[in-house]
RNA sequence: GUCCCCGUCGACUAGCGGCCUAGGUCGCCACCCUCUCAAGGUGGAAACGGCGGUUCAAAUCCGCUCGGGGAUGCCA
């Protein structure tokens, strides 16, 4: 348990191995939270041991989309891989001191012993075969050449137990944990030994991490032990975040990166308040709140027990709460950068703020803004073959995009001029009876934005040659 | 197979034995507003997995059962 005298340290330790996970990323924000909210501090850790998957790209991305997050930690960033020698050190002492020994199984090996004992209807793992391998036994393995590895001895009875924060008492029978390696083939050690050393030397405190790490706080913890280090840190283990099917939130359900709702033009405030609400729910109904009232609020003792499914729906009304709340002209500056690399430098500023007027009310992502002023900035309009279709099926399709036409060609240019709604009427139509074939010819499909501001941004003769176009396509 | 964890509307959750004929939010449906689609407004449908206990009283506690998920890796 924490020590009064020491303040609260948490980590958040990610495996670099690819974009940031939704999962991961909602960890780290719940463990720098927590952090805070304790008046305690947050360190930056990479678990990159696993030499041939763990790229120095992935690191960096992670830690910059925690900076977009809002979220900042406390002192250097740790890598793993820049402390092999610490553990090969601690490798070798319990190897010294009988509570580790050397094995050197192949994959074929491990697997056929895997398949035996769930035959037998066995704890599965392995069956701690090399455990009393004689002096020559190894000698003769290592001369074969055969890779060796480190396997921890684990007890063979008795009870292993923890206090979870989350879900209270957790607990296992030993002899349903077989001895685990903490060191590879190729001499790294894996993520056991160095995430329990590195919790050690680093005084972690307070460990909070996903629910698909709790079987392995057992091992942790008797490694710990083995290390010399009674004391249990306080754990958390938080609940996944689920595919709609309720599986594992993998690649194959989409998006799951941070980065890729980053690009697709959400803010890093409303994921944040999107992921927070996964597992967690500040007080009074309350469901948009700022990163400030979560510090102050977040107690890691009301997080939920169970998995919470990813739903982007909701994400995308959170998004649009945020934007709709923003000031129009920082989402100019924010949506600029966006529409340089979609238009090029030559668009209109002027007309690209309108637009962002007009926007602004209606999105729910900063791309579907830009999507719907793609018909007034993109250089290559034109209208999609469902619309087209859509088009040619509206009822009085030429007598409408006519009497539009004329009355554009003589109006007045302003928004209360171009007013279509009496010219449809004149010829018998409703507004939006009639209206949507004219959404289809300005706009290219029939949800956008508002049709008269729009035709007023597009000038008078664009609107006119559209006109014409369309009916072309008319026949 | 073995072990661990979980179980309130379709989704996220509130609920810590009486404030519950179960509240909020997203989504859905209807209506209003309206220049199509949105946004906004109003209203609506919608849940305590099941069975047994404990108790004067159970969504809340206990047991069983069913269902779901996770772990079983020289990934983390």
């Amino acid at each position: 348990m924490t020590q009064p005298h020491i303040q609260p340290r948490l980590r958040i330790a990610p495996s670099p191995t690819g974009q940031l996970h939704v999962g991961t990323a909602r960890t780290a924000l719940y463990n720098f939270l927590y952090a805070r909210h304790l008046g305690g501090e947050f360190f930056m850790r990479i678990e990159d041991t696993d030499v041939t998957r763990s790229k120095r790209e992935h690191a960096d991305a992670f830690c910059e989309m925690l900076r977009w997050m809002g979220i900042d930690w406390d002192g250097d960033i740790i890598y793993q891989s820049d402390r092999f020698e610490m553990y090969t050190q601690a490798i070798n002492s319990l190897l010294e001191k009988g509570l580790a020994y050397e094995c050197f199984e192949t994959p074929e090996e491990l697997e056929a012993i895997n398949a035996e004992r769930k035959e037998k209807k066995l704890p599965p793992g392995y069956d701690g075969r090399a455990r009393n391998l004689t002096q020559d036994q190894i000698q003769a393995y290592k001369n074969e050449g055969r890779p060796r590895t480190v396997r921890f001895i684990t007890p063979d009875s008795g009870t292993s137990e923890f206090e979870d924060a989350i879900r209270g008492k957790v607990s296992v029978l030993w002899e349903n944990v077989s001895d685990f390696v903490i060191e590879r083939g190729d001499g790294t050690p894996t993520f056991f030994l160095a995430n329990a050393i590195d919790d050690i030397d680093m005084d972690i405190t307070h460990v909070v991490r996903g629910e698909d790490l709790i079987d392995s706080t057992h091992r942790v913890l008797a490694l710990r032990r083995a290390l010399g280090n009674a004391e249990q840190p306080f754990y958390a283990h938080t609940p996944m975040i689920l595919a709609p099917d309720r599986s594992k939130l993998s690649k194959r359900h989409g998006a799951v990166s941070l980065e890729s709702y980053r690009d697709a033009g959400y803010l890093p405030e409303a994921m944040v308040n999107y992921l927070v609400l996964l597992g967690w729910a500040p007080s009074n109904d309350r469901e948009i709140v700022t990163l400030e009232e979560m510090i102050s609020e977040f107690d890691i003792f009301n997080v939920n027990k169970s998995g919470a499914i990813f739903d982007v729906k909701k994400l995308e009304w959170m998004n649009g709460e945020y934007i709709r709340a923003m000031q129009t002209t920082s989402i100019v500056t924010r949506l600029k950068t966006m529409a340089d690399a979609r238009y090029g430098s030559s668009y209109d500023f002027e007309r690209f703020e309108r637009a962002v007027e007009l926007a602004q009310p209606r999105a729910t992502t900063f791309v579907a803004m830009l999507d719907q002023m793609d018909p007034l900035f993109a250089q290559d309009f034109s209208i999609g073959q469902e619309y087209v279709e859509a088009l040619r099926s509206t009822d009085q399709a030429i007598e409408i995009l006519d009497a539009v036409e004329k009355h554009l060609t003589d109006c007045d240019w302003t928004l209360v001029g171009i007013d279509l709604r009496d010219v449809v009427s004149e010829i018998g139509l409703k507004p939006r009876k009639a209206l949507p074939a004219v959404y289809i010819a300005i706009e290219g499909s029939t949800s956008g934005l508002p049709l008269f501001d729009f035709i007023e941004l597009i000038g008078r003769d664009e609107a006119i040659r559209r006109m014409r176009n369309a009916k072309l396509l008319l026949g």
